[in-house]
DNA sequence: TAGGCCATCTGGTCCT
DNA sequence: AGGACCAGATGGCCTA
């Protein structure tokens, strides 16, 4: 799905030049100098005809290159630019591949029907995190039924208050961060067949439910 | 056709 | 200096 090449922006050379010129290496200070009008500070500050430092170290680098036309500099400039820039897009892609590669390992962990449509990135990460969080509940209410301990969860259909606090709250039905505003799984799940946003785990837990409907 | 999702490019910032 | 990370911009594809 990448744009193509020939509708992809062109390199924008100037802006970058303006930013890089702090640290810029002597070759860079050369190259730009020798540049055509651009608002750069180099070309602010350091023309011909005025600037003592930038003089000097103008006539030195002259000196150095043997000549005060560099049209080759500038290429080669502009080169490394592209270079630079081809390699951080590169690195860029890869880390996004990577990304995804990470999110498609959690949809397969996640319990979906086969036929579902795959999830959206930001469906995997709300699943997932109510997913995780009903689960850990769920392990919460088997310890405390193991030991006989009173239950905690309240009625199924008791639902906790919008700001109901630690993750421990059992009376949410979504995990506490997933109530808050878009990130309610309802938002977004609740129309695929099949991908339920998760129960209560004291429904799970009292057999209102079984773990199947959670799926 | 509008809106959602996605991949990619890009420049900025921070870190090593 | 170079890489990682991030967010904004852009354009393509798909669906209601």
């Amino acid at each position: 799905m990448a744009p193509h090449p020939s509708c992809a922006p062109p390199v924008q050379v100037t802006h970058e030049t303006e930013q890089r010129f702090p640290g810029a290496s002597d070759d860079e200070v050369t190259c730009v100098a020798s540049t055509p009008p651009s608002p750069t500070r180099v070309l602010e500050n350091c023309t011909e005809t005025e600037g003592g430092a930038c003089r000097g170290a103008s006539r030195k680098l002259r000196a150095r290159r043997g000549g005060r036309s560099r049209p080759k500099c500038e290429l080669a400039l502009s080169k490394q630019r592209r270079s630079r820039r081809k390699k951080a897009n590169d690195r860029e892609r890869n880390r996004m591949h990577n990304l995804n590669s990470a999110l498609d390992a959690l949809r397969g962990v996640l319990p979906t029907f086969p036929d579902d449509a795959k999830l959206t990135k930001i469906e995997t990460l709300r699943f997932a995190h109510n997913y995780i969080w009903a689960l850990t509940q769920t392990l919460r209410i088997a310890d405390h039924s193991l030991y006989g301990l009173e239950p905690l969860a309240p009625p199924c259909e008791e639902l906790a208050s919008p700001d109901a606090g630690s993750p421990g709250d059992w009376g949410s039905l979504y995990s506490p961060v997933s109530q808050a505003g878009s990130l309610s799984p309802t938002a977004s799940l609740e129309d695929r067949p099949g991908l339920q946003a998760p129960v209560s785990p004291a429904c799970l837990h009292s057999g209102a439910l079984a773990f199947s409907d959670f799926l």
